[in-house]
DNA sequence: CCTTGTGAACGCATTCACAGCA
DNA sequence: TGCTGTGAATGCGTTCACAAGG
């Protein structure tokens, strides 16, 4: 097996993407590490110590091909693939997220959504059938989920999350601003709009 | 001045304070490090540390008062007084921002909303006019705005977020997928669900 | 016994520096 | 010359361990 790879270096592989991704559309063939350093405000041996984790991409004297990088890390980052992905919860925030174009072109596809609201079960959004919470455990099977997106109240999260855990569901997404608890096992991401301006004030205070 | 203080550090702050909150609302009054730690799935060493770049807070024996530690961290964090925000973008997601009823209890209020498209200038939504992009920076002065919220395309963002530094905000919070360039002395922000979906997508394809 | 606060030890991530190669 | 890949060195955040106090 191979050597054990950082959690932050892992967590930087999609920002080299995106700077990649560009950088085709630009019609650029090579870039150095520095090329992508000073485009990402890292140094550059930073960038070649994360990529030398996973093999050797590059070329002396020419830097790495933008191309081939751009697949080699799709590819190492499972991006390769589709994923499917059930929603909870489709109050404003869950209507926005089923809304949200930008899932699609990553590979991410919303193939759920569940509800506790009786008047909105059985309603249709952008091409899915809202379902009740009820069935999730039965439904995120059937339809082979690898990823829930929780956006229901604070009050609920938690006990939403166990269940999608129970129901073998690996990563999940919160959008709920709690510290949720997740099983060994399981990933789990917050995503919170509060705690980002929470530490931004701590600087805006000390100028 | 106090020593420096490391960014992650403030970034766990919001955290805890998100547990105390939580704590005072079920009447607890003292808690030790141990107890905050098993909430937050931190050794309470950590915590110790953390607090003490702060100052002192604790009882030997008992633990933290805390309310008394609640008020501490929100004074810290700058989070005992109002923020005034603009939104930049009006589009699916800046809507959704606009109604998100999440900042208001913490301190946190959407002023200003401003829009290139003619159609949406001049429309109020939840007590806010949306203005022309053009007079950003004027009325970003005017209204005393400390953060700004950038909803805009991708393509957008980077002028967005340039004519934001250059209108003396000191605080962007970015919701556009791009690595953005801010000039020293400003914060910058991102919030990107795709970014954290690609990074379990990893841990997901080798288990 | 229970706690906190904190210097010291540790371990991990970043950076350095250079061999190897185009 | 330019650049990568990588062991070694550095620096910083986490954890340890304990004095001091309840």
């Amino acid at each position: 097996m191979r050597r054990q790879i950082p959690d932050v270096v892992v967590s930087r592989l999609p920002m080299y993407l995106r700077v990649l991704a560009l950088l085709k559309a630009e019609g650029i063939d090579f870039i150095s590490s520095r090329g992508l350093g000073s485009r990402l405000k890292m140094t550059p041996a930073q960038i070649r110590k994360d990529l030398c984790y996973f093999g050797k991409f590059g070329r002396q004297g020419r830097g790495y091909n933008v191309g081939r990088l751009f697949s080699e890390l799709k590819q190492i980052l499972g991006l390769d693939k589709q994923w499917s992905m059930a929603l909870v919860g489709v109050g404003r925030l869950g209507r926005a997220i089923m809304d949200y174009k930008g899932f699609i072109p990553e590979g991410f596809k919303l193939v759920a959504a569940f509800e506790k609201d009786r008047n909105l079960i059985g309603k249709k959004i952008g091409g899915v059938v809202i379902e009740d919470f009820a069935v999730l455990g039965k439904s995120v099977k059937e339809k082979n989920v690898d990823i829930a997106i929780v956006a229901v109240p604070s009050s609920e999260a938690q006990n939403v999350i166990d269940m999608l855990a129970q129901s073998g569901i690996k990563a999940i997404l919160n959008y709920a601003p709690i510290c949720a608890r997740v099983p060994r096992g399981v990933r789990l991401q917050g995503i919170d709009p509060v705690v980002a301006l929470q530490s931004m004030t701590f600087y805006l205070t000390r100028v």
